[in-house]
RNA sequence: GGCCCGUUCGUCUAAGGGCUAGGACACCACCCUUUCACGGUGGUGAUACGAGUUCGAAUCUCGUACGGGCUACCA
């Protein structure tokens, strides 16, 4: 009896897929994964004017990166198409006119100078951004207020003419959203929306209950931005193809950044991504950071965005995919906005790093370690290293931080540290210790540490004297996993030619 | 201005009429550590306010305040 359970995430191509939006892709794509459902991905391109060359493939990068792939959308094809609303010009216009047969909607002929006029004639105090509504209907050049043979002849002349839906005047719209439950609206305080644009493409309004309908869309989720004009929705659901087949609504609660909404300009403010991926404006040139190129695994940065808002009840934080798949239900989610809190994402980053096997994060560092000149790295070397210092990473990129100097020689030191406790004694020290480490065969962590502590007592220095100075030869500074585990993994030859090294620098 | 949505530690949240309002991030302290981290243990810290219903309210109702969204031929 009930329908096939299908989603869609329907963004328009205009520039960056911001924290909101992914979101939004995430909690339809767990839906429907858990339904055993239909995802799909439909471009919203109704607006010429704001198109953005490549924003429409960044989408899908974006959604390949974290793993939510749609079964249906212009990339991936499907029974459902064209997937573009652009493409879909046509399906548009016959719904619209059937709503004026109806006498639902009406022709406009009003010009955006009129409608300024308007704005400025009607505004006062009380109302300072008049609507276009049935107050002001009457006083508009439409259908309604001429007679029916001059909106003909002016279409048949040419003229430019939008269609616009006429809400009723007291009729209150009620629908039920899976987040918040019952919802009502007034219809009389929502405006004569334009369904039809001049240049034939169907706004938002339109197009999203014609396709939604066509695409046999069983759940639509959308931002709680669109609230406000979801009665218009119902209306158009409720005059083109009844409400018993209308989708289940659901509007997902904003993500907040510091100072309210969540913007591009919180995260160059703030330090933190807001994009999925590295986003760079066509026309600006601006780039804005992404979660992907600034650190994040693809499975932290799902299981943040998932606790954003929702929660299983239980004080379970890390979740898989696939458990997100199978503990996720839509009428668990908040109901509230939810501030973006970028220090518990580093964390859920930290334990995902943690958590992932070495083998899986390898070619992930490898490519990070490659961009900053490190090449020629052999596997073994890499996998002791990453073993060595996974726990101390936040983010992918601290790989590099917390390891360059396994793969190069540090060739400045801090010798401000070293010089105030320098002796002569301890320069001794050291080239002994050379000597000694030279004929070490059984070359092991215990040995190591063993041999050091054993000179230190026979030269009378502390061994913990020692130490400090030991890791500025190998590494350049005070920072690095443990000295002997540097030491190991660097080898006999490397760490003989560092002391040198740093010997005569001290 | 109007309409709609919301409000539990600084932040994300649990508790759906009944233990001392629980957890996590952050912060602080201690432990571990002769670098820095990780880690471990503990701590500070919240039901916006005011009424009402009730034996009993974070929870239900109303009002107020505050926050957010919308108010385009943008989505």
């Amino acid at each position: 009896m009930d329908k096939r359970v299908r989603v869609r995430f329907a963004p328009s191509p205009t520039g960056g897929l911001h924290l909101g939006g992914m979101r939004t892709v995430l909690y339809n794509y767990l839906f429907a994964k858990k339904q055993d459902g239909d995802f799909i991905v439909r471009i919203e391109d109704t607006d010429q004017s704001r198109y953005v060359p490549g924003a429409e493939e960044y989408i899908f990068n974006c959604l390949k990166w974290a793993g939510l792939q749609p079964n249906e959308s212009p990339l991936h094809g499907g029974d459902y198409g064209p997937y573009r609303q652009s493409e879909r010009k046509e399906q548009y216009t016959q719904y619209a006119e059937q709503l004026v047969k109806q006498g639902q909607a009406y022709y406009a002929f009003d010009t955006p100078a009129d409608l300024e006029k308007m704005r400025q004639d009607f505004k006062t105090e009380q109302n300072p951004s008049p609507q276009y509504d049935h107050g002001i209907r009457m006083k508009m050049r439409n259908s309604l207020t001429m007679n029916s043979d001059e909106a003909k002849r002016l279409i048949a002349e040419g003229a430019k003419f939008v269609i616009r839906i006429k809400m009723p005047e007291h009729e209150t719209v009620t629908f039920k959203d899976l987040v918040r439950g019952e919802v009502s609206f007034d219809t009389s305080v929502v405006d004569d929306k334009v369904l039809l644009k001049a240049d034939g493409m169907p706004t938002y309004h339109l197009a999203v209950v014609v396709d939604d309908y066509l695409m046999k869309i069983s759940h639509a989720f959308r931002g709680e931005e669109w609230l406000p004009s979801a009665p218009v929705h119902v209306l158009l659901w409720k005059y083109l193809f009844g409400l018993d087949k209308m989708p289940q609504w659901a509007h997902l609660p904003l993500i907040l950044g510091p100072n309210g909404k969540l913007s591009k300009r919180d995260g160059a403010k703030f330090g933190f991504p807001v994009f999925a991926m590295n986003w760079t404006d066509p026309k600006t040139n601006e780039l804005t950071e992404g979660f992907k190129e600034k650190g994040f695994l693809p499975g932290a940065f799902i299981n943040f965005l998932a606790l954003l808002g929702w929660n299983d009840g239980t004080e379970q934080e890390i979740f898989t995919k696939e458990e997100l798949i199978d503990k996720f239900s839509i009428e668990r989610v908040h109901s509230g906005g939810a501030k973006f809190d970028y220090e518990k994402a580093k964390w859920f980053n930290h334990e995902w790093i943690r958590k992932t096997e070495v083998g899986s994060l390898k070619s992930e560092v490898r490519i990070l370690l490659n961009e900053t000149g490190l090449t020629g790295i052999e596997n073994p070397m890499l996998e002791k290293v990453i073993t060595l210092v996974k726990d101390r990473c936040t983010l992918l990129t601290d790989f590099y931080d917390q390891s360059w100097f396994f793969f190069k020689a540090p060739d400045n030191w801090d010798v401000d540290a070293v010089k105030p406790k320098w002796s002569e004694d301890k320069k001794d020290f050291f080239l002994s210790y050379i000597d000694k480490l030279s004929t070490i065969s059984n070359w092991q962590l215990a040995t190591l540490e063993e041999s050091f502590k054993t000179l230190a007592t026979e030269k009378n220095i502390k061994p913990g004297d020692l130490q400090l100075p030991f890791r500025i030869m190998l590494v350049g500074g005070k920072f690095g996993p443990p000295v002997f585990n540097i030491v190991e993994l660097l080898g006999k030859d490397e760490t003989i030619n560092r002391i040198k090294k740093a010997l005569a620098v001290f």
